[in-house]
DNA sequence: GCACAAATTCAAAGCGCTTTGAACTTTAGT
DNA sequence: ACTAAAGTTCAAAGCGCTTTGAATTTGTGC
């Protein structure tokens, strides 16, 4: 069925009836209610692409996901998309899955962007000085960034207090009476790991604590390097009392690790990772249980979206930002040092 | 730049600049060429939305998130759809994620087929007689399964051999000396579940080893779930000296119950997981290494969507369907099976 | 050179919706 | 009762592309 038909079965004219259904308010309330009535019977529904042919807008997010296997498509990937689709439903908009092709991230937001199939793009992972921004900026194409960069310019955004997560692990692991705090965290040049490490620092200089700059580590997230890593840290002597993970994934190699070398999770070596929450891996039934610094990053799809939507609505861009606290979630796994000849 | 405009820049018709763009054979060559370097040069690119409303074809796919949190949308969600993505987008097809509101599954499939926002839909995680699956034959509406179901109708869908994944896992416990293994897996209605279920039984009722109900596990995949059925499992007397785990998570809940019972993984308690293939989660480097059937969730992506494709081309649903077998890796987390006095 | 077929190109009619600008009704004010 | 204003409804013109059916150009055989 189509808006014609609908309208002749009705005895109205075309512009009427999507007027009525599109909630105009020159339509008397009576015939509203009828050609609501009607569409509802006959089942009828616009289609999508006359309709945005008409209106001019594409009616769809875009988010490109990168083929490196990089951090940004790991496993917190599908939380984030369901918190962005529920809140994009609510508009009909769609949400656009385009893969980046030859590693070539610019001239892959350069195609989605001359392809014309999207309204908007979603950008994730930034660099301090991120490329993709700067270029979206100055092809003014409306987006949202899910963390923050360097970058002067006025753009929405919203990211987590990345910072203060690692400042309050690694103060709290300090006020427990940790001397030797190690931190395993993503890629140098993601400004979300350069502002952990910043925090991170940040604590253990506040407190007059050297830092030792073989205890900071920037890599994957990966269980693997998890564990490579952590072997390696608690190989040297003096080795780390304390591990700050940046992933869970990277936290269970960790859990590995200092299990591996004998020694008491929680007690010889504590451990604090950050949680973005999934429903299939619960920090809270590890054991020991898992003291994590927790930001869901399902809500913050959910809010992201929302943000676009305002920005797709005109709202002035430099008004459009957010940063989240984080908050520290004491569990079993980080505990006062205790030296193995004490337990 | 339209259509319209880069056909007059070159002095022909819009006919003709379309039918260059899109490979129709009555061009003469060298037109289509000087159009194509036109096409290049001013950077154009059809609008999507007229195209799509001219051709009638939405080009997107769609996929219904689950809200309830279900198997359907976890740690291999992402691996999945960078598999289908990275083949769609070889078509210009976009992939549309659409959330299921009011945990009403059936209508939400309906809704999305009236809305006409997509050509096809993939179906996931289906049961043995799946309703969606029903439906969307019935409404005549393409859809690829990834899956099986035991519905007689003809459809596509591409499925793995999970009865032989873990037919295989049983066999090859069995043949190290195992009497007592439990397994636990997704929940019960799936079809993957039911099949991995036969599996296991035919492999020990095919060595005379009675089935003990109470070592047959069907629930949601986690680590917390993993971790503690696992460690029910291990209270019995006499325990499961083998458990094979339906997902790397539960196999990582599993882990850790047998640790804190302080038992020997792969020696006192053997364990094999499925393993859908993660670059964050590697089973060849845990420790010990985890034994695995092992099938990637990103290929059986990527080939779906080719069968959406031949789906929509056209070909005979009754012909669009595969069997993948899963392979059995041997790693450390299996071996014979010794008491702990024996060690 | 000519007739006819083959190869190219074109003008115009959709695809199904939104929206402009005009027309027609009803209501309100005097 | 008359007019201006407000409230409703409508016809028709796009939105930018594909495709039909016709027109034009080019090529072939004699």
């Amino acid at each position: 069925m189509k808006l014609k038909e609908l309208a002749e079965q009705l005895g109205l004219s075309q512009t009427t009836v999507s007027r009525a259904l599109n909630g105009y308010p020159e339509v008397n309330k009576a015939t509203r209610e009828r050609v609501s009535r009607a569409a509802a019977q006959f089942g009828y529904s616009a289609n999508v692409n006359a309709r945005r042919l008409a209106i001019g807008r594409v009616g769809a997010i875009g988010i490109l996901m990168p083929n490196d296997r990089s951090e940004r498509f790991g496993p917190h990937t599908s939380e984030f998309f369901s918190g962005l689709a529920e809140r994009l439903s609510q508009d009909e908009m769609d949400l656009l899955m385009s893969p980046v092709t030859n590693n070539d991230e610019i001239s892959a937001y350069r195609r989605l962007i001359s392809s014309k199939r999207v309204d908007a793009i979603i950008v994730t992972g930034p660099t301090l000085m991120d490329e993709r921004v700067t270029m979206l900026i100055e092809e003014k194409f409306p987006f949202v960034l899910h963390g923050r960069t360097n970058i002067e310019a006025p753009h929405a955004w919203l990211d987590i207090d990345n910072a203060g997560a690692f400042r309050q692990a690694a103060s709290h692991l300090l006020d427990l009476g940790h001397k030797h705090i190690a931190m395993i965290d993503g890629l140098r040049g993601h400004t979300f790991s350069e502002h952990r490490e910043l925090g991170y620092r940040e604590a253990l200089q506040g407190r007059g604590v050297p830092v030792d700059p073989r205890f900071i580590v920037h890599e994957r997230f990966s269980d693997e390097i998890g564990f490579r890593e952590a072997q390696r840290l608690l190989s040297y002597s003096p080795h780390p009392t304390a591990i700050i993970a940046g992933s869970m994934m990277t936290a269970l190699g960790v859990f590995r690790a200092i299990r591996s070398k004998g020694y008491e999770l929680g007690k010889e070596v504590s451990i604090i990772a950050h949680d973005d929450v999934f429903p299939y891996l619960n920090a809270s039934n590890m054991v020991p249980s898992m003291t994590t610094t927790r930001s869901s990053i399902r809500s913050a799809g959910t809010r992201i979206a929302e943000m676009l939507v305002r920005v797709l609505d005109g709202e002035p861009v430099e008004d459009i930002h957010e940063v989240w606290p984080v908050e520290l979630i004491l569990r079993q796994s980080s505990g006062p040092p205790v030296s193995p000849g004490e337990r």
